[in-house]
DNA sequence: TATGAATGAGCATTCATTCAT
DNA sequence: AATGAATGAATGCTCATTCAT
């Protein structure tokens, strides 16, 4: 696939774009987050500029899905490489809280973006589990986790700390955290 | 609030609108869920149809909303009514697997409507957690589950469903009940 | 032109329908006059009857027009017969104003209806005009008017009538009759 | 109020669709005056257009009554500033005339609009009443005018003036010029 | 006659996208 | 690279009218 080095500017104004997309989805819903409402966000004079710099309303939409996703995997990633899996997922639960203390605008959008499935990519919309699944099974060979199915408890306790976002408005982190570390922990541990 | 008793035509009518409209959630976006679409899947010959028959697009995705939330409370409370406050909880589990089951679109619907905080009741909308959170309270006061914070719990309990409900096309649901009964077992008993 | 004669039933549903149509004009806007809205107004459970009554929109229209007309010049004429033209035209100025305090609705239907100039008929319409001109063309004649074109001041007349009903509801009808009766005298007479 | 300038291009866009918009109005019904109709007086290809330019229907109204009254008061505040108040409501009558000579279509389109009663603005509407009622009202201080309610006469006025317009179709305007002129005076002079 | 369900054209409005500048 | 004007398809919704019962 050939495709031209994008210019400086031009990053500048996509990452702007991106931006802007983010926090409207995070403010407003999905299903009202119109060209309109991102470019006002933006300052951006036309809409036209929003498809000047993307191909369609879905490169956005994934480029935003991608972007976000790639800063939050940066931030989990360095702060885990624990000794052992329990430790490793206790790690990668306060990142994720760690994160959305600091992001949760983004992880808003993330998770907007992903209910209302319109990721075109698919395989990095999965990654995530994976990696998680991957720990899990990982701990139960090394004695540390009790016997499930990976893949299953991978799904649980990303739905819990989804769940953490989407009511992190209203609820206090800091019990969150407490709280999430705790349950995942009784829940998996041998 | 005075309103006309509705025919049996009549009733007929919103029920088989209400049945597309749900399946329609399911099967496209909620953001891509028109009337157009529903009335495609009714066999209606006309948007103007739908409109004759509720209010408008918010009545109908109330009306969607309460309607499953009032079969999904039947069935679930129908399944319950133990002893103790750890078989409740159980039970309470297997009836949302079951129900998930036999109505996967329905609860797919639901989780879309609910995520995009369309629904205008309100009080409703939380009832699932405040019922829950009680639960979990008075089980702590039976000694049967050990001290945490509840309503944080039942945010993880109702997120571990849902995430079991959006993968629920791709996972084993046999398997997710058992995992499911387990993980919140040991999650929460003292 | 054949046509059944209609029996009495159906004449008292068009009356009802009829009337209901003059209360709708006259309360709502020409425009948000809806077969809905005339419906409710008459206690009618469908807007089809009327459409079973009266062809189409427009004749409904029409026969609100000629009733109101009819009504209006029977009233009028019972008042009318003086002597002299000065006073047949006071005569025709003061049962103007009390039709319109005893049926304001009524003009305001019928005002209304002409402005959207929806009517069908033409002729009628414009008897109103055809018959004061005639008066004032008779008063010249009997010297008892000045000099004027009797078409234009009629215009005139049945404007500054006009004007009265349309702000009936915030002027006070004893002054504008005294008012009118002596600002058409002065302008009329020779 | 905060509202950004409008360029050349926008203003000259604007001003073609108010162009139209009157010119649809005088010649359709207002009821029957839709976006579609001036879209295509305007040689618009979509009525998209107009709601580019114009936030919505009720603005456009807003700003066609606007825009006539501003340039009839224009009009008519030229031709006034006469010595007496005998003068000067003739003046205002004779400058009345004259715009409705050269601006027919403006004229029948602002009384539509008005009688539709349509107007968002509330206060410049009913101006043209009130300028005249003070009018009134000094020519009687000033010993030039009889004794009279001045808002009932005002209203009189008006509606003269309005039944010549709706009226300017089959009408001589040099005769109800002279006759308008002639019959004010009479009605009004001590 | 009367009902209310159904129809399809029409409405204003929003939207992503294109295009000339 | 950026602007903003233009396009036309799509949306929810209303309407007069038709039709089976």
């Amino acid at each position: 696939m050939l495709m031209r080095a994008k210019s400086v500017t031009e990053q500048a104004r996509r990452a702007q774009i991106v931006a802007a997309a983010i926090a409207t989805i995070a403010e407003l819903d999905y299903a009202e987050t119109s060209f309109k409402a991102i470019a006002a966000r933006a300052g951006l004079s036309s809409t036209g500029l929003i498809s000047y710099h993307f191909k369609n309303k879905q490169e956005l939409v994934d480029v935003v899905f991608a972007d976000v996703l790639e800063r939050f995997q940066d931030f989990v990633n360095a702060r885990m490489g624990q000794a052992g899996a329990r430790e490793e997922l206790r790690a990668f639960l306060v990142a994720n809280i760690a994160f959305l203390r600091e992001h949760r605008a983004d992880m808003v959008a993330f998770l907007r973006i992903r209910a209302n499935a319109a990721v075109t990519d698919g395989g990095i919309a999965a990654s995530d589990h994976t990696a998680l699944a991957t720990l899990l099974r990982q701990g139960q060979e090394a004695g540390e986790f009790r016997a499930f199915d990976p893949d299953v408890m991978a799904v649980f306790v990303l739905a819990m700390r989804n769940g953490v976002v989407l009511r992190s408005g209203s609820l206090d982190l800091d019990v969150c955290e407490q709280e999430l570390v705790a349950a995942v922990d009784l829940a998996t541990r041998s």
